[in-house]
DNA sequence: TTCCAGGTAACGC
DNA sequence: GCGTTACCTGGA
């Protein structure tokens, strides 16, 4: 088999996968299986390596976005406490660098589930409309399907991977991208505003879903999803008293503080918070900040 | 078993 | 504007 070894400094490979921006990577071995792109690909961790049988070096650089000076990343966050731990928690994980269509189509069927539920709709999704693809001759993996493929199924057979309402909202934007209309790669080109408006201007995609897309697909690293994990650790951080605090305060708060990487500390936040939160089984708190008053 | 989750969109005030 | 509610499903 063709093995890939690159440099990968600054880099923890299963951290940035299991960091809930994407969600078909599978354990295998001592590594991972998946696709990039249409590309199966099978990844290893190597120290500071990355070990790829599958893809070339271009193609993993670009995915794992390889070039973004991360050192230089973390050192513009705020100083805060949360922000600290977080930090160094989450060392050496990074923002992808996902396909538009697959990104956008796997946040759509996110809404209202857990990491676990959501990596089985993108499976099942994969295997009922995807193409098998073998790594080394052995190991299959299935590509996301395209925009096209979704649009011509039903939306009966979409709810048959488990989508549920979200069937439609799935259905009506693979519509929407298959027929030009949505056209998401010329949509690079807009600025922020623009990018946002078009994406919630689709069916089952809202701000919090339009900013997961843009941070994970379109490189907009100021992008700040807010979920319920990252509010919680908002309100007790930096609002710990505040009675009514609705989301354009909160979202102009963000904007504002986290600044032009408010993507990448938000994404260090979230995952720190969610670890923090499944690790200690009895304490229900977030690590590093007070314990919630009831 | 029952509850509710990493959300959106429609509705009522 | 702002808060409330229905929408599907399966894991805890």
């Amino acid at each position: 088999m063709q093995l890939v070894e690159i440099a990968a400094p600054d880099f923890d490979l299963p951290m940035t996968l299991n960091s809930g921006q994407v969600f078909h990577w599978d354990k295998a071995g001592a590594g991972f299986v998946g696709t990039i792109g249409d590309e199966p690909v099978y990844l290893e961790q190597r120290e500071d390596s990355l070990v790829a049988s599958g893809g070339d070096e271009e193609l993993l650089r670009n995915y794992f976005a390889l070039d973004h000076p991360l050192s230089e990343i973390c050192a513009s966050f705020p100083d805060d406490l949360a922000m600290s731990a977080a930090k160094k928690f989450c060392r050496g994980l990074r923002i992808i660098r996902q396909p538009k269509w697959e990104c956008l189509a796997t946040f759509i069927c996110s809404s209202m589930k857990q990491v676990a539920h959501i990596r089985q709709i993108a499976r099942k999704l994969r295997e009922q409309f995807g193409e098998a693809r073998k790594i080394d001759g052995h190991r299959v993996v299935h590509t996301f399907p395209s925009a096209k493929r979704i649009a011509a199924a039903s939306e009966e057979q979409l709810r048959e991977c488990a989508l549920g309402y979200r069937a439609k909202n799935l259905l009506g934007t693979a519509r929407a991208a298959a027929s030009g209309e949505a056209d998401l790669e010329w949509w690079s080109a807009l600025s922020d505003i623009d990018l946002r408006a078009r994406l919630c201007a689709l069916p089952g995609v809202g701000a919090k879903i339009a900013n997961c897309v843009m941070l994970f697909a379109y490189e907009r690293l100021r992008a700040f999803p807010i979920d319920v994990w990252i509010e919680r650790v908002l309100r007790k951080q930096y609002f710990p008293r505040a009675r009514k605090l609705n989301a354009a305060r909160l979202r102009a708060f963000t904007e504002e503080y986290f600044g032009d990487h408010g993507g990448y500390a938000q994404q260090y936040l979230f995952h720190h918070a969610r670890m923090s939160k499944t690790k200690g089984k009895s304490s229900g708190r977030v690590a590093g900040l007070s314990p919630s008053r009831t």
